[in-house]
DNA sequence: GTAAATGCAAAGAATTTGCTAGCCC
DNA sequence: GGGCTAGCAAATTCTTTGCATTTAC
C-alpha cells in the first residue's frame, strides 16, 4: 500500500478550477475588502455564468485554506480580504469603505500581551472608525464614494 | 405656537413601553452579550406574547438611542450589550463566551491617536481572541460551556 | 475513470417591514 | 385622542445546501 503524505486536509485532494483562479485573482487584485456579491459581479465580467454558490463556496475555501481571511464589520455581508498577514484596518464610517493600516502597531505592548483578566490570549483584532482623507476632501459636497467601494 | 426642544430625534417622540423597559432590564442585568434570540427567550418569561419583532425593534431603538451597543463577532448573529463605555472585549475561542475587558487600556497612545494614514480617527473597537479561565481549567474534560454563554 | 467542483435552484437563518389594533403621553 | 408601538406574518437579505452534470487530475 502505498502511503499517502498529505499535510493538510488529509482525506481530501482538492483540485484547481478555473472558478477558483478567477476569484483567488479578483480577491488578491483588489484594495477593496469586498463582499461576496461584489466578487461575483468581477466574476462574471470573465466568466458569465459562474453562480453565487461558487464564489461563497470558493471563498470559504480560501479561508480555511488560509489564502484569504473574513471580516465582518457592522452586520450582515461578510468581507473578504486576501491579505492574511496580521494587520488593523480603518473604516470610514461616512462611506463605508475599509482601509488597511500600514502603520505599523505591533510593538505596542498594550496589544501584546498574552494574557488579561479573562484568560490567555492568542490575537487580537483592531479597528479604527472615522472619516478617511476622501470623504474630508469632499467634506461640504455630496459624498461620491459608494458604500460598497 | 409652542416651542418644541428636543435634542435627538427631533421629529420624533419616543414612548417607553412595558416591552421596552422589560428588555432593556434583561439587557442591563446580564454579563452575557446576548443575542437578539435569547433576549426574546428571556422577554417571554415575564411577557409570553411578546413578539421577536419587538425585540428586535426595541434592541435596534436602544441602540440608536446610545443605551445598548451591537456587536458582531464572526458572522451572523448579532450580539447587544448594554455597557456602552468604551470598552474592549475578550471572546474565548473555545466556547465562545464573550467577556468585558476591565483593565484600562484607554491611557495607550497607539489607541489614542486622533490621525492615521487612511483618516481622521473617532473611536477603536479592540477585541482579543484567546481562551478563556473557565476554558483553561476544564483543559483536558469536556467543555461545559455553552456557546450562547 | 473517478472524485471533486460547478450551476442551478431551493432551503435556511437572521433580521426587517407592512399593517391593523392597542396603549402611552 | 393622536400617533407611536405591539403583535403577527410575510418579505428581504445573505448564505448554505442538494443534486445532476461537468471537469480536473
Amino acid at each position: 500500500m502505498t502511503e499517502k503524505v498529505c499535510l493538510k486536509s488529509p482525506g481530501k485532494q482538492k483540485r484547481m478550477t478555473k472558478q477558483k483562479a478567477l476569484i483567488w485573482q479578483i480577491l488578491s487584485e483588489t484594495k477593496r475588502h469586498p463582499t461576496a456579491e461584489w466578487v461575483y459581479g468581477e466574476a462574471r465580467k470573465d466568466m458569465p455564468n459562474i453562480s453565487l454558490g461558487t464564489v461563497y463556496r470558493n471563498l470559504q475555501l480560501l479561508v480555511s485554506d488560509g489564502m484569504a481571511q473574513e471580516l465582518n464589520y457592522g452586520k450582515g455581508v461578510s468581507r473578504f480580504d486576501a491579505n492574511i498577514e496580521m494587520h488593523d484596518h480603518f473604516v470610514c464610517e461616512r462611506c463605508g469603505r475599509i482601509y488597511d493600516i500600514d502603520e505599523p502597531m505591533r510593538e505596542c505592548s498594550t496589544l501584546n500581551r498574552t494574557h488579561c483578566g479573562c484568560g490567555e490570549i492568542h490575537r487580537y483584532r483592531l479597528e479604527f472608525y472615522g472619516v478617511c482623507h476622501s470623504c474630508l476632501c469632499v467634506q461640504s459636497e455630496e459624498c461620491e464614494n459608494e458604500i460598497d467601494v
